[in-house]
DNA sequence: CATATCATGATGTTATACAATCTATCAGAG
DNA sequence: CTCTGATAGATTGTATAACATCATGATATG
Protein backbone atom coordinates (compact mmCIF):
# COMPACT_ATOMS: atom_id res chain seq x y z
CA UNK A 1 0.00 0.00 0.00
CA UNK A 2 2.25 2.66 1.15
CA UNK A 3 5.38 0.87 0.05
CA UNK A 4 8.20 2.83 -1.00
CA UNK A 5 8.97 2.90 -4.62
CA UNK A 6 12.24 1.91 -5.33
CA UNK A 7 13.04 5.20 -7.05
CA UNK A 8 12.53 6.33 -3.54
CA UNK A 9 15.49 4.41 -2.29
CA UNK A 10 15.39 3.07 1.18
CA UNK A 11 18.10 5.15 2.50
CA UNK A 12 20.46 3.64 -0.26
CA UNK A 13 23.71 3.74 -1.58
CA UNK A 14 26.07 6.56 0.27
CA UNK A 15 23.75 6.90 2.72
CA UNK A 16 22.77 10.99 3.16
CA UNK A 17 19.56 11.86 0.80
CA UNK A 18 18.47 14.85 1.68
CA UNK A 19 15.13 16.22 2.34
CA UNK A 20 14.78 17.79 -1.08
CA UNK A 21 15.86 13.90 -3.39
CA UNK A 22 13.43 12.38 -0.88
CA UNK A 23 10.36 15.04 -1.86
CA UNK A 24 11.43 14.89 -5.45
CA UNK A 25 11.52 11.43 -5.46
CA UNK A 26 8.38 10.89 -4.01
CA UNK A 27 6.45 13.37 -6.61
CA UNK A 28 8.52 11.84 -9.11
CA UNK A 29 7.41 8.38 -8.56
CA UNK A 30 3.96 9.64 -7.90
CA UNK A 31 4.48 10.78 -11.73
CA UNK A 32 5.65 8.07 -13.05
CA UNK A 33 3.07 5.85 -11.43
CA UNK A 34 0.05 7.86 -12.73
CA UNK A 35 -1.19 8.38 -9.09
CA UNK A 36 -0.70 12.08 -10.33
CA UNK A 37 -1.79 12.26 -13.45
CA UNK A 38 -0.85 14.80 -16.26
CA UNK A 39 -2.67 18.30 -15.65
CA UNK A 40 -2.66 17.83 -11.47
CA UNK A 41 -2.03 20.91 -9.86
CA UNK A 42 0.83 20.98 -7.22
CA UNK A 43 -0.07 23.44 -4.64
CA UNK A 44 3.22 24.20 -2.24
CA UNK A 45 1.91 24.08 1.11
CA UNK A 46 -0.24 21.48 1.00
CA UNK A 47 3.02 19.82 -0.44
CA UNK A 48 5.05 21.11 2.92
CA UNK A 49 2.33 20.20 5.12
CA UNK A 50 2.04 16.03 3.30
CA UNK A 51 6.10 16.21 3.53
CA UNK A 52 6.78 18.15 6.78
CA UNK A 53 9.43 20.65 5.45
CA UNK A 54 8.63 23.88 4.78
CA UNK A 55 7.76 25.97 0.96
CA UNK A 56 11.30 26.00 0.25
CA UNK A 57 12.00 22.62 0.06
CA UNK A 58 9.18 22.08 -1.67
CA UNK A 59 9.67 24.99 -4.73
CA UNK A 60 13.35 23.48 -4.98
CA UNK A 61 11.96 20.00 -5.71
CA UNK A 62 9.43 21.45 -8.30
CA UNK A 63 12.07 23.57 -9.70
CA UNK A 64 13.93 20.03 -10.74
CA UNK A 65 11.53 18.09 -11.65
CA UNK A 66 10.54 21.22 -14.19
CA UNK A 67 13.90 21.40 -14.93
CA UNK A 68 13.61 17.87 -16.02
CA UNK A 69 9.99 19.01 -17.89
CA UNK A 70 8.00 16.65 -16.10
CA UNK A 71 6.41 19.87 -14.03
CA UNK A 72 5.30 23.17 -15.39
CA UNK A 73 5.51 26.03 -13.55
CA UNK A 74 3.28 28.94 -14.89
CA UNK A 75 4.22 32.26 -13.37
CA UNK A 76 2.39 33.27 -10.74
CA UNK A 77 -0.06 30.32 -11.08
CA UNK A 78 1.57 27.25 -9.58
CA UNK A 79 3.14 24.37 -10.70
CA UNK A 80 1.51 21.28 -12.21
CA UNK A 81 1.87 18.05 -13.42
CA UNK A 82 3.50 18.38 -17.37
CA UNK A 83 0.74 17.38 -20.11
CA UNK A 84 3.07 17.31 -23.31
CA UNK A 85 1.48 18.15 -26.16
CA UNK A 86 0.80 15.34 -29.49
CA UNK A 87 4.12 17.74 -30.94
CA UNK A 88 5.85 17.79 -28.04
CA UNK A 89 5.34 13.64 -27.20
CA UNK A 90 6.39 13.39 -31.04
CA UNK A 91 9.80 15.08 -30.47
CA UNK A 92 10.09 12.89 -27.19
CA UNK A 93 9.97 10.04 -29.46
CA UNK A 94 12.27 11.32 -31.81
CA UNK A 95 14.87 12.20 -29.08
CA UNK A 96 14.58 9.13 -27.59
CA UNK A 97 15.46 7.56 -30.62
CA UNK A 98 18.41 8.83 -31.09
CA UNK A 99 19.31 8.53 -27.10
CA UNK A 100 19.09 5.16 -26.73
CA UNK A 101 20.36 4.36 -30.12
CA UNK A 102 23.55 5.50 -28.80
CA UNK A 103 22.95 3.84 -24.76
CA UNK A 104 21.96 0.51 -26.63
CA UNK A 105 26.04 0.79 -28.13
CA UNK A 106 27.45 1.92 -25.50
CA UNK A 107 25.86 -0.86 -23.04
CA UNK A 108 26.86 -3.48 -25.37
CA UNK A 109 30.48 -2.73 -24.51
CA UNK A 110 29.95 -1.68 -20.96
CA UNK A 111 27.72 -4.14 -19.41
CA UNK A 112 29.04 -5.74 -16.30
CA UNK A 113 27.58 -9.06 -15.53
CA UNK A 114 26.12 -7.74 -11.87
CA UNK A 115 24.16 -5.24 -14.35
CA UNK A 116 22.74 -7.58 -16.81
CA UNK A 117 21.88 -10.17 -13.80
CA UNK A 118 20.16 -6.87 -11.81
CA UNK A 119 17.96 -6.16 -15.29
CA UNK A 120 16.64 -9.28 -15.48
CA UNK A 121 15.20 -9.44 -12.14
CA UNK A 122 13.80 -6.03 -13.18
CA UNK A 123 11.86 -7.93 -16.03
CA UNK A 124 10.70 -10.81 -13.31
CA UNK A 125 8.85 -7.63 -10.96
CA UNK A 126 7.60 -5.48 -14.48
CA UNK A 127 6.00 -9.25 -15.63
CA UNK A 128 4.49 -9.47 -12.20
CA UNK A 129 2.92 -6.10 -11.62
CA UNK A 130 1.49 -6.87 -15.41
CA UNK A 131 -0.06 -9.82 -14.61
CA UNK A 132 -1.33 -8.47 -11.35
CA UNK A 133 -2.57 -5.85 -13.10
CA UNK A 134 -1.01 -2.94 -11.93
CA UNK A 135 -0.40 -0.59 -14.85
CA UNK A 136 0.96 2.18 -13.23
CA UNK A 137 3.76 -0.03 -11.50
CA UNK A 138 4.37 -1.75 -14.34
CA UNK A 139 4.84 1.53 -16.34
CA UNK A 140 7.39 3.10 -13.79
CA UNK A 141 9.14 -0.48 -13.34
CA UNK A 142 9.36 -0.55 -17.03
CA UNK A 143 11.26 3.12 -16.94
CA UNK A 144 13.53 2.12 -14.67
CA UNK A 145 14.58 -0.98 -16.89
CA UNK A 146 15.60 2.12 -19.40
CA UNK A 147 17.11 4.13 -16.79
CA UNK A 148 19.53 0.83 -15.19
CA UNK A 149 20.23 0.59 -19.00
CA UNK A 150 21.39 3.99 -19.56
CA UNK A 151 23.75 3.20 -16.63
CA UNK A 152 25.05 0.51 -18.22
CA UNK A 153 26.46 3.11 -20.72
CA UNK A 154 28.29 4.40 -17.83
CA UNK A 155 27.95 8.07 -19.27
CA UNK A 156 26.57 10.36 -16.77
CA UNK A 157 25.06 13.25 -19.28
CA UNK A 158 23.17 10.47 -21.16
CA UNK A 159 22.02 8.98 -17.97
CA UNK A 160 20.18 12.20 -17.18
CA UNK A 161 18.67 13.05 -20.24
CA UNK A 162 17.44 9.30 -20.20
CA UNK A 163 15.95 10.06 -16.93
CA UNK A 164 13.82 13.42 -18.30
CA UNK A 165 13.47 11.50 -20.95
CA UNK A 166 11.44 8.22 -19.53
CA UNK A 167 9.56 10.16 -16.90
CA UNK A 168 7.92 12.11 -20.05
CA UNK A 169 7.28 8.75 -21.83
CA UNK A 170 5.32 8.01 -18.48
CA UNK A 171 3.36 11.09 -18.84
CA UNK A 172 2.75 10.61 -22.60
CA UNK A 173 1.52 6.78 -22.09
CA UNK A 174 -0.74 8.50 -19.34
CA UNK A 175 -2.36 10.85 -21.88
CA UNK A 176 -2.18 8.84 -25.20
CA UNK A 177 -2.51 5.11 -24.57
CA UNK A 178 -5.57 3.61 -26.24
CA UNK A 179 -7.60 1.25 -24.46
CA UNK A 180 -6.19 -0.89 -21.71
CA UNK A 181 -3.68 -2.72 -24.25
CA UNK A 182 -0.79 -3.33 -21.86
CA UNK A 183 1.29 -6.87 -22.49
CA UNK A 184 3.71 -7.62 -24.94
CA UNK A 185 6.40 -5.11 -24.12
CA UNK A 186 7.78 -7.51 -21.42
CA UNK A 187 9.48 -10.13 -24.34
CA UNK A 188 10.71 -7.16 -25.85
CA UNK A 189 12.94 -6.07 -22.94
CA UNK A 190 14.21 -9.74 -22.58
CA UNK A 191 15.11 -10.14 -26.10
CA UNK A 192 16.95 -6.96 -26.08
CA UNK A 193 18.82 -8.16 -22.96
CA UNK A 194 19.95 -11.25 -24.49
CA UNK A 195 21.20 -9.31 -27.50
CA UNK A 196 23.00 -6.81 -25.09
CA UNK A 197 24.32 -9.81 -23.41
CA UNK A 198 25.59 -11.68 -26.42
CA UNK A 199 27.52 -8.62 -27.21
CA UNK A 200 25.61 -8.26 -30.39
CA UNK A 201 25.22 -4.38 -31.22
CA UNK A 202 23.61 -4.67 -34.56
CA UNK A 203 20.61 -6.81 -33.08
CA UNK A 204 20.01 -4.78 -29.80
CA UNK A 205 20.02 -1.98 -31.51
CA UNK A 206 17.43 -2.91 -34.11
CA UNK A 207 15.19 -4.60 -31.33
CA UNK A 208 15.76 -1.54 -29.37
CA UNK A 209 14.20 0.77 -32.18
CA UNK A 210 11.58 -1.92 -32.66
CA UNK A 211 10.95 -1.74 -29.18
CA UNK A 212 10.34 2.30 -29.93
CA UNK A 213 8.24 2.60 -32.36
CA UNK A 214 6.11 -0.40 -30.61
CA UNK A 215 5.98 1.67 -27.71
CA UNK A 216 4.96 5.02 -30.08
CA UNK A 217 2.60 3.37 -31.82
CA UNK A 218 0.01 1.91 -29.32
CA UNK A 219 -0.34 5.97 -28.51
CA UNK A 220 -3.17 8.01 -30.07
CA UNK A 221 -1.00 10.66 -31.16
CA UNK A 222 -2.71 11.65 -34.92
CA UNK A 223 -4.95 14.13 -33.83
CA UNK A 224 -8.55 12.96 -33.09
CA UNK A 225 -8.45 12.83 -29.26
CA UNK A 226 -10.69 10.04 -28.44
CA UNK A 227 -10.50 10.55 -24.30
CA UNK A 228 -12.79 11.55 -21.93
CA UNK A 229 -10.63 13.34 -20.40
CA UNK A 230 -10.08 16.81 -20.52
CA UNK A 231 -6.96 17.16 -19.13
CA UNK A 232 -6.01 15.39 -22.66
CA UNK A 233 -8.38 17.14 -24.65
CA UNK A 234 -7.02 20.84 -23.63
CA UNK A 235 -3.24 19.74 -23.21
CA UNK A 236 -2.63 21.67 -25.55
CA UNK A 237 -3.94 25.12 -23.96
CA UNK A 238 -2.29 23.68 -20.59
CA UNK A 239 1.07 24.16 -21.77
CA UNK A 240 0.90 27.20 -23.84
CA UNK A 241 1.15 30.61 -22.01
CA UNK B 1 33.10 46.21 -21.88
CA UNK B 2 30.56 45.83 -20.30
CA UNK B 3 28.52 45.02 -23.54
CA UNK B 4 25.66 42.61 -22.70
CA UNK B 5 26.17 38.95 -24.17
CA UNK B 6 23.53 37.86 -26.35
CA UNK B 7 22.54 34.63 -24.00
CA UNK B 8 21.69 37.80 -21.62
CA UNK B 9 18.73 38.54 -24.18
CA UNK B 10 18.54 42.58 -24.36
CA UNK B 11 14.68 42.42 -23.09
CA UNK B 12 14.41 39.93 -26.07
CA UNK B 13 11.56 37.70 -27.22
CA UNK B 14 8.09 38.33 -24.88
CA UNK B 15 9.38 40.27 -22.36
CA UNK B 16 9.15 38.82 -19.52
CA UNK B 17 12.49 37.76 -17.98
CA UNK B 18 12.34 37.06 -14.25
CA UNK B 19 15.26 37.81 -12.23
CA UNK B 20 16.36 34.46 -11.94
CA UNK B 21 16.80 34.10 -15.65
CA UNK B 22 19.05 37.26 -15.87
CA UNK B 23 21.19 36.09 -12.61
CA UNK B 24 21.57 32.69 -14.85
CA UNK B 25 22.25 33.89 -17.90
CA UNK B 26 25.03 36.39 -16.84
CA UNK B 27 26.74 33.39 -14.40
CA UNK B 28 26.20 30.91 -17.26
CA UNK B 29 27.59 33.82 -19.53
CA UNK B 30 30.67 34.57 -17.56
CA UNK B 31 31.37 31.06 -17.01
CA UNK B 32 31.05 30.27 -21.38
CA UNK B 33 33.39 33.43 -21.58
CA UNK B 34 35.63 31.96 -18.65
CA UNK B 35 35.47 35.21 -16.83
CA UNK B 36 34.91 32.43 -14.08
CA UNK B 37 37.33 29.56 -14.83
CA UNK B 38 36.36 25.75 -13.55
CA UNK B 39 36.30 25.64 -9.89
CA UNK B 40 35.64 29.06 -8.69
CA UNK B 41 33.52 29.37 -5.75
CA UNK B 42 30.77 31.03 -5.91
CA UNK B 43 29.38 32.86 -2.85
CA UNK B 44 25.89 33.13 -2.33
CA UNK B 45 25.98 36.75 -0.60
CA UNK B 46 28.76 38.17 -2.56
CA UNK B 47 26.37 37.41 -5.62
CA UNK B 48 23.57 38.80 -4.59
CA UNK B 49 25.26 42.34 -3.69
CA UNK B 50 26.58 41.93 -6.98
CA UNK B 51 22.89 41.30 -8.79
CA UNK B 52 20.86 43.61 -6.29
CA UNK B 53 19.09 40.55 -4.93
CA UNK B 54 18.60 37.87 -1.92
CA UNK B 55 19.95 34.95 -1.27
CA UNK B 56 16.64 33.30 -2.89
CA UNK B 57 17.30 33.93 -6.44
CA UNK B 58 21.57 33.25 -6.07
CA UNK B 59 20.14 30.45 -4.87
CA UNK B 60 17.31 28.80 -7.49
CA UNK B 61 19.69 30.22 -10.19
CA UNK B 62 22.76 27.93 -8.65
CA UNK B 63 20.44 25.10 -8.02
CA UNK B 64 19.46 25.28 -12.26
CA UNK B 65 23.12 25.80 -13.25
CA UNK B 66 23.81 22.45 -11.27
CA UNK B 67 21.04 20.67 -12.97
CA UNK B 68 22.87 21.27 -16.17
CA UNK B 69 26.27 19.91 -14.40
CA UNK B 70 27.57 23.64 -15.09
CA UNK B 71 28.20 24.77 -11.49
CA UNK B 72 28.77 21.82 -8.52
CA UNK B 73 26.79 22.10 -5.34
CA UNK B 74 28.75 20.70 -2.49
CA UNK B 75 26.89 20.22 0.59
CA UNK B 76 27.56 22.78 3.54
CA UNK B 77 30.22 23.86 1.67
CA UNK B 78 28.91 25.83 -1.31
CA UNK B 79 28.75 25.92 -5.28
CA UNK B 80 31.82 26.15 -7.10
CA UNK B 81 32.50 26.59 -11.38
CA UNK B 82 32.58 22.41 -12.43
CA UNK B 83 36.04 21.44 -13.16
CA UNK B 84 35.41 18.07 -14.98
CA UNK B 85 37.61 15.35 -14.89
CA UNK B 86 39.13 13.75 -17.77
CA UNK B 87 36.55 11.03 -17.35
CA UNK B 88 33.86 13.37 -17.09
CA UNK B 89 34.98 15.45 -20.10
CA UNK B 90 35.44 11.89 -22.43
CA UNK B 91 31.73 11.28 -21.61
CA UNK B 92 31.04 14.72 -22.62
CA UNK B 93 32.69 14.09 -26.34
CA UNK B 94 30.78 10.61 -26.28
CA UNK B 95 27.73 12.00 -25.32
CA UNK B 96 27.99 15.05 -27.79
CA UNK B 97 28.82 12.99 -30.55
CA UNK B 98 25.58 10.87 -30.02
CA UNK B 99 23.53 14.02 -29.73
CA UNK B 100 24.86 16.13 -32.74
CA UNK B 101 24.60 13.38 -35.24
CA UNK B 102 20.44 13.72 -34.24
CA UNK B 103 20.78 17.06 -34.50
CA UNK B 104 22.50 17.68 -37.60
CA UNK B 105 20.35 15.22 -38.89
CA UNK B 106 17.14 17.23 -38.24
CA UNK B 107 18.56 19.78 -38.73
CA UNK B 108 18.88 18.99 -42.24
CA UNK B 109 15.34 18.38 -42.93
CA UNK B 110 13.80 21.19 -40.82
CA UNK B 111 16.21 24.41 -41.34
CA UNK B 112 14.61 27.69 -42.55
CA UNK B 113 16.11 30.19 -44.48
CA UNK B 114 15.70 32.35 -42.41
CA UNK B 115 17.64 30.32 -39.73
CA UNK B 116 20.50 29.45 -41.98
CA UNK B 117 21.09 33.22 -42.65
CA UNK B 118 21.24 33.90 -38.64
CA UNK B 119 23.81 30.95 -38.71
CA UNK B 120 26.16 32.27 -41.17
CA UNK B 121 26.00 36.27 -39.48
CA UNK B 122 26.96 34.12 -35.87
CA UNK B 123 29.76 32.66 -38.04
CA UNK B 124 31.17 36.35 -39.21
CA UNK B 125 31.35 37.26 -35.43
CA UNK B 126 32.77 34.35 -34.43
CA UNK B 127 35.69 34.74 -36.69
CA UNK B 128 35.90 38.47 -35.86
CA UNK B 129 36.39 37.52 -32.02
CA UNK B 130 39.19 34.55 -32.83
CA UNK B 131 40.95 37.21 -35.48
CA UNK B 132 40.65 39.95 -32.40
CA UNK B 133 42.26 37.89 -30.25
CA UNK B 134 39.08 37.26 -27.72
CA UNK B 135 38.91 33.54 -26.91
CA UNK B 136 36.20 33.82 -24.54
CA UNK B 137 34.16 35.27 -26.70
CA UNK B 138 34.87 32.93 -29.37
CA UNK B 139 34.22 29.93 -27.29
CA UNK B 140 30.49 31.15 -26.15
CA UNK B 141 29.76 32.10 -29.90
CA UNK B 142 31.05 28.92 -30.94
CA UNK B 143 28.43 27.23 -28.56
CA UNK B 144 26.11 29.91 -29.72
CA UNK B 145 26.66 28.27 -33.25
CA UNK B 146 25.91 24.45 -32.17
CA UNK B 147 22.66 26.12 -29.76
CA UNK B 148 21.30 27.54 -32.70
CA UNK B 149 21.86 24.56 -34.64
CA UNK B 150 20.15 22.47 -32.23
CA UNK B 151 16.86 24.95 -32.61
CA UNK B 152 16.96 24.12 -35.94
CA UNK B 153 16.22 20.50 -35.11
CA UNK B 154 13.24 21.59 -34.07
CA UNK B 155 12.91 19.57 -30.75
CA UNK B 156 12.86 20.98 -27.21
CA UNK B 157 13.98 18.17 -25.62
CA UNK B 158 17.13 18.13 -27.95
CA UNK B 159 18.19 21.84 -27.53
CA UNK B 160 17.29 21.28 -23.59
CA UNK B 161 20.23 18.70 -23.48
CA UNK B 162 22.50 20.41 -25.92
CA UNK B 163 22.58 23.68 -23.83
CA UNK B 164 24.04 21.65 -21.01
CA UNK B 165 26.61 19.41 -23.12
CA UNK B 166 27.45 22.81 -25.03
CA UNK B 167 28.36 24.61 -22.01
CA UNK B 168 30.23 21.32 -20.59
CA UNK B 169 32.65 21.47 -23.40
CA UNK B 170 33.29 25.23 -22.62
CA UNK B 171 34.79 24.04 -19.29
CA UNK B 172 36.45 21.55 -20.62
CA UNK B 173 38.29 23.38 -23.41
CA UNK B 174 39.00 25.69 -20.52
CA UNK B 175 41.07 23.24 -18.58
CA UNK B 176 42.00 20.92 -21.01
CA UNK B 177 43.67 23.11 -23.65
CA UNK B 178 46.89 22.64 -25.00
CA UNK B 179 48.78 25.73 -25.80
CA UNK B 180 47.03 29.03 -27.55
CA UNK B 181 45.86 26.86 -30.88
CA UNK B 182 42.33 28.49 -31.52
CA UNK B 183 42.04 28.80 -35.40
CA UNK B 184 40.79 26.54 -38.09
CA UNK B 185 37.54 25.67 -36.42
CA UNK B 186 35.66 28.73 -38.54
CA UNK B 187 35.78 27.14 -41.66
CA UNK B 188 34.79 23.68 -40.16
CA UNK B 189 31.48 25.81 -39.39
CA UNK B 190 30.64 26.82 -42.39
CA UNK B 191 31.44 24.22 -44.34
CA UNK B 192 28.80 22.57 -41.73
CA UNK B 193 26.29 25.05 -42.29
CA UNK B 194 27.09 24.47 -46.22
CA UNK B 195 26.47 20.69 -46.44
CA UNK B 196 23.40 21.52 -44.18
CA UNK B 197 21.70 24.54 -46.80
CA UNK B 198 22.43 22.04 -49.40
CA UNK B 199 20.72 19.16 -47.82
CA UNK B 200 23.41 16.62 -47.77
CA UNK B 201 22.59 14.79 -44.97
CA UNK B 202 25.59 12.58 -45.23
CA UNK B 203 28.22 15.55 -45.67
CA UNK B 204 26.64 17.52 -42.76
CA UNK B 205 26.73 14.60 -40.61
CA UNK B 206 30.37 13.47 -41.37
CA UNK B 207 31.46 16.68 -41.31
CA UNK B 208 29.87 17.30 -37.85
CA UNK B 209 31.39 14.05 -36.43
CA UNK B 210 35.45 15.43 -38.13
CA UNK B 211 34.80 18.80 -36.09
CA UNK B 212 33.88 17.23 -32.81
CA UNK B 213 37.06 15.04 -32.80
CA UNK B 214 39.07 17.73 -34.11
CA UNK B 215 37.92 19.67 -31.18
CA UNK B 216 38.70 16.75 -28.80
CA UNK B 217 42.31 15.93 -30.50
CA UNK B 218 43.17 19.64 -29.58
CA UNK B 219 42.35 18.77 -25.62
CA UNK B 220 44.78 17.11 -23.23
CA UNK B 221 42.95 14.40 -22.44
CA UNK B 222 45.72 12.31 -21.85
CA UNK B 223 46.97 11.89 -18.29
CA UNK B 224 49.89 14.66 -18.07
CA UNK B 225 48.70 17.44 -16.97
CA UNK B 226 51.35 20.30 -18.27
CA UNK B 227 49.12 23.18 -17.22
CA UNK B 228 50.44 25.20 -14.66
CA UNK B 229 46.66 25.95 -13.30
CA UNK B 230 45.94 24.86 -9.91
CA UNK B 231 42.54 24.39 -11.03
CA UNK B 232 43.28 21.91 -13.42
CA UNK B 233 45.78 19.87 -11.47
CA UNK B 234 43.60 19.06 -8.71
CA UNK B 235 40.58 18.99 -10.69
CA UNK B 236 39.93 15.02 -9.53
CA UNK B 237 40.27 16.53 -6.19
CA UNK B 238 37.55 19.02 -6.30
CA UNK B 239 35.11 16.65 -8.30
CA UNK B 240 35.15 14.41 -5.34
CA UNK B 241 33.58 14.02 -1.98
C1' DC C 1 56.22 19.87 14.53
C1' DA C 2 51.87 17.69 15.03
C1' DT C 3 47.49 17.54 17.00
C1' DA C 4 43.43 19.27 19.30
C1' DT C 5 40.38 23.01 20.19
C1' DC C 6 37.88 26.84 19.17
C1' DA C 7 36.18 31.01 16.65
C1' DT C 8 34.61 32.52 12.45
C1' DG C 9 32.17 32.28 8.33
C1' DA C 10 29.10 29.99 4.95
C1' DT C 11 25.45 27.13 3.98
C1' DG C 12 20.76 24.66 4.75
C1' DT C 13 16.35 25.29 6.45
C1' DT C 14 12.48 27.36 8.61
C1' DA C 15 9.35 30.99 9.54
C1' DT C 16 7.33 35.31 8.62
C1' DA C 17 5.91 39.17 6.01
C1' DC C 18 4.19 41.38 2.13
C1' DA C 19 3.48 42.69 -2.81
C1' DA C 20 1.76 40.92 -7.09
C1' DT C 21 -1.21 38.09 -9.24
C1' DC C 22 -4.61 34.65 -9.96
C1' DT C 23 -9.31 32.49 -8.82
C1' DA C 24 -13.73 32.24 -7.39
C1' DT C 25 -17.69 34.16 -5.64
C1' DC C 26 -21.32 37.26 -5.95
C1' DA C 27 -24.13 41.28 -7.18
C1' DG C 28 -26.10 43.93 -10.64
C1' DA C 29 -27.17 44.99 -15.59
C1' DG C 30 -29.28 43.56 -19.50
C1' DC D 1 -31.88 33.78 -16.42
C1' DT D 2 -27.46 34.73 -18.28
C1' DC D 3 -23.58 37.51 -18.70
C1' DT D 4 -20.39 40.98 -17.00
C1' DG D 5 -17.66 43.17 -13.76
C1' DA D 6 -16.07 43.95 -9.07
C1' DT D 7 -14.46 42.31 -4.87
C1' DA D 8 -12.45 39.15 -1.47
C1' DG D 9 -9.71 35.29 -0.69
C1' DA D 10 -5.99 32.31 -1.86
C1' DT D 11 -1.46 31.38 -3.98
C1' DT D 12 2.79 32.56 -5.64
C1' DG D 13 7.27 35.37 -5.74
C1' DT D 14 10.60 37.63 -3.12
C1' DA D 15 12.89 39.40 0.81
C1' DT D 16 14.50 39.09 5.33
C1' DA D 17 15.65 37.32 9.79
C1' DA D 18 16.94 33.70 12.57
C1' DC D 19 19.27 29.67 13.75
C1' DA D 20 21.34 24.94 13.40
C1' DT D 21 24.91 22.67 10.96
C1' DC D 22 29.05 22.16 9.05
C1' DA D 23 33.70 23.71 7.16
C1' DT D 24 37.83 26.32 7.46
C1' DG D 25 41.40 28.53 9.42
C1' DA D 26 43.68 30.23 13.57
C1' DT D 27 45.29 29.40 17.90
C1' DA D 28 46.91 26.92 21.60
C1' DT D 29 48.82 22.89 23.54
C1' DG D 30 51.54 18.80 23.96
Amino acid sequence: MSELSSSVETEGKSGSMAQDDIVYAHIFDAILERRLPPGTKLNEEALGDIFGVSRTIIRRSLLRLSHEQVVVIRPNRGAIVAAPSVEEAKQVFIARQALEAAITELAVMNATAKQISSLRKLIVLENAATNQGDLGKAIRLSGEFHLQLAEMSANVPLLNFQRSLVSLTSLIIAQYEVGNSTPCVLDEHSRLLDAIEAKDVVTACQLMQEHLEHIESKLNLDGETVSSDLHVVFSNVLNKK
